[in-house]
DNA sequence: TGCTGAAATTGGTCTGACAACTTCAAGGCT
DNA sequence: AGCCTTGAAGTTGTCAGACCAATTTCAGCA
């Protein structure tokens, strides 16, 4: 696995690039081609690398030698969902009150123009799943920190997966609508608490709703 | 993945008993030695098994054909280190909560008791890794969600091994030692809110004193 | 220019063989 | 009897070669 983190990371590819075919991998460094394939599905089994019969393994993510990686079992159903919420809850919140501290003016332009969005299309639809995905993740963003837009992009992923299935009631958290100009205040105002309370409020009606929908 | 996920999940196989052989899982499922091969390293990747040479291959955690996994890419060195903190201070500051909301008269017992032997331990020896350590997870036990548990315990393992290697002073976070009492009464007094105060300035003492560390 | 179909490329799987290592029991030694 | 050595059996790790299936590429054709 080393010698092949080293192999890429000096042949300097980048995310949704195309690595090398296994056969070549398997000259270059002098090894059989099941010993390429395991470590090639270990990164799989990581979200590093994908593989697309016939065409090629492209890199997903960003990987040097030094990289850890922290892989996490949740169990699926109805326990594991609402597990997993109140994991996010916690992540959001911080991920917030981060956002209200470091967020600069080209971030703030950002979350509020996603905001606009956001609310242009509820006042019209009555709702606005993806919009309100793409004002939370511009805040994800600002909290300058990766790691939390990674964790909770992949925990949203998981709970629509989980339960997406059940088509949405199209009032679906519509309450939380007026908490996420509030939010965006806050974070303009680099007021932690109040973000903090703000991202709180707005998770409560969330997780109400997801709960009144699986009962 | 899946039929061998069910095969291990119908012969009900505890986290530490061995798996049977790979040759074995061959015959069983008919299909080649590489792919199961590469299913066990896949696995291994997310952490659920643990092959041994010349041993075998030893079931970590439980899984299911439900279960999900997100696996998570955390950049070690400096930067790594700091962003893990803060994903950690958002997850710890939850569970605390959670404790507070939820810890029974036993979870409580345990967690007094935690508490007593870390504080006999500092007033003896001035500092008290592992028995702060056991507070702590005590608390996220009595969270009533395992994936606080799974989760903090790995990062507080990759924090470890990432800056263990530097002596860490007798002194470290000492000053955090007078908030985990007011910690457990808040939980014990099933206040939420406070509890999140408290954990807050804990963790506020902690990441000074890494960062001090560091620098 | 656009389409079609054959050939090349690439990942996925199977088979067989050997090496490195662990385990454990039989046998020998004190 | 108890301890140590030894060797055989079992297991994972790796290599090599072959074939299959999906995809891509490109020359030839309408």
């Amino acid at each position: 696995m080393r010698a092949i983190a080293e192999y890429i990371g000096h042949s300097d590819l980048k995310p949704g690039d195309c690595l090398p075919p296994e056969r070549e991998l398997m000259a270059e460094l002098s090894v059989g081609r099941s010993t390429i394939r395991e470590v090639i599905r270990h990164w799989q089994a990581l979200g590093v690398v994908e593989s697309r019969r016939g065409s090629g393994t492209y890199l997903l993510r960003r990987i040097s030698p030094e990289t850890m990686h922290l892989p996490l079992a949740v169990d699926s159903g109805r326990d594991g969902l609402l597990q997993m919420l109140e994991v996010r809850r916690g992540l959001e919140v911080e991920a917030s009150a981060l956002a209200a501290l470091r967020a600069g003016a080209a971030d703030l332009e950002r979350i509020e123009s996603k905001l606009l969005i956001m609310e242009a299309v509820h006042r019209e639809k009555g709702c606005a799943g993806p919009e309100d995905l793409a004002f939370h993740l511009a805040i994800y963003d600002a909290c300058g920190n990766p790691i939390f837009n990674q964790l909770l992009s992949q925990m949203r992923e998981s709970v629509q997966i989980l339960f997406g299935m059940s088509r949405v009631r199209v009032d679906f958290a519509a309450r939380s609508f007026p908490f996420h100009r509030e939010l965006f205040e806050a974070v303009a105002a680099k007021d932690p608490d109040a973000a903090r309370a703000k991202t709180l409020s707005i998770l409560a009606i969330v997780e109400e709703d997801i709960k009144d929908m699986i009962r």
